[in-house]
DNA sequence: TAAATAAAAATGAACGTCCGTTTTTTATCA
DNA sequence: TGATAAAAAACGGACGTTCATTTTTATTTA
């Protein structure tokens, strides 16, 4: 047999990824098997290793690839803001959080295996230096907003921003993955409003805010 | 031989479930063997199944047990804090959450390995209406509080609070076992002290803050 | 065009080890 | 001695990985 073509194998080893994580997203890495895996994937056990030398490999080819995914949508929300300290923005980027985890639980499932049993090897550069990222990302907006003096005194733009960020993403993780059903006592529409009006109010100054109440909707105030 | 006293048996479950929970936290419940329970626990491995009927029943007992302890830190924790929404307590209350998570984070591993074995089945409750559980526990001063108008119009006083408790959990929790290292670009001290702001301004009234102003330590403001 | 070739891919049995649990044996002390 | 704890041995099965073998198919040859 001549040697299968590069799209051939990618297809393949998709196949035998999206079989590997779902096994390991529902009991953990140890207790998925090759064997299981391999059935999943409708391949032979041994025909595994001649895509991947080890079990942790597939963890691992699992992961970059989700990454890569999960990358790619973050960048294409933030493109989505263009002014990231303002509140009806803020709560697009929740929104926009909550389906991420909704959508893509795996990706935080493969994180708490990692977490467990590699001491989060294969994640840790996403939380690394993230609220420096954002500085780079909305550099101009951070700098013209901090100009116009939109920001309370003393509050770093970045800083607040990855707040906002690491609160939305935890409140959808706990709703979805931890059993939260709706543990602040609101929907999910509600509590995306109150976790924006408490960013919105905690760091805009109150001429900012005053404009802001001027258009806002509603739901907001 | 007679029967052991129950203080024997306590004691042997202890160093049994120590040894366990040691090893769990480290590889995860499947990758951990009762084997290497055994030997940590210096017990030979069939008397482990005069202690506990399964490797699952060790994990369980080892949760009941830890969510007692938390249950009595949190509880103490809140009778410490008179005044939930003072931004002082506030800051407090994050300070608190950033020691309990360093000294147990194996709690939290424990979680995790719960959300990822087990479907959270043995952890969810500790989720489950916290909101109002709050409310309930704080709910002479957040009457009061409303009573005074402390508060933005529209806020709920439990929400804000839950949310400020969740938010400095998942801070220190991104801290010690997701390799944030700083990822808020502060230390520990200012990244508390920013986070208080910003739950202070974002649900005090304008008159409480003022107030609060004038009798603030100075790295708060 | 059809058969032969050969290298790659796929297979599944086999390997040695380890798993959770059970059963049997031994030790201990009133 | 007799009940109980502890240790040891044994059980059947599952594990990740290897490997000799078979199957597959693009290319070469006739």
């Amino acid at each position: 047999m001549p040697k299968l073509s590069d799209a051939a194998i990618g297809k393949r080893k998709d196949v035998i990824e999206a079989a590997a994580c779902e096994l390991f997203i529902t009991q953990g890495f140890h207790a998925a098997s090759m064997r299981d895996i391999a059935k999943g994937a409708e391949v032979s056990l041994g025909n595994l290793y001649n895509y991947y030398p080890t079990k942790e490999a597939i963890f691992e080819s699992i992961i970059n690839g989700y990454v890569k995914v999960i990358d790619d949508k973050l960048k294409s929300i933030f493109a989505q803001i263009d002014e990231p300290l303002d509140p009806e923005n803020l709560r697009r980027l929740g929104e926009m959080a909550g389906k991420l985890v909704n959508e893509h639980s795996d990706f935080w499932l493969l994180m708490y295996i990692d977490v467990l049993e590699f001491q989060n090897r294969h994640f840790r550069k996403m939380f690394n230096g993230i609220t420096d990222r954002f500085r780079k990302i909305f550099a101009k907006q951070f700098d013209e907003a901090a100009k116009r003096g939109d920001l309370r005194t003393g509050v770093d733009p970045a800083t607040v921003f990855t707040t906002a960020y690491m609160q939305f993403f935890n409140y959808f993780l706990v709703e979805k993955l931890f059993g939260g059903n709706r543990h602040l006592g609101l929907n999910d529409e509600q509590a995306l409003n109150c976790l924006t009006k408490i960013f919105a109010y905690g760091t805009l100054s109150e001429e900012k805010l005053a404009k802001f109440k001027k258009q806002a909707n509603k739901a907001m105030v």
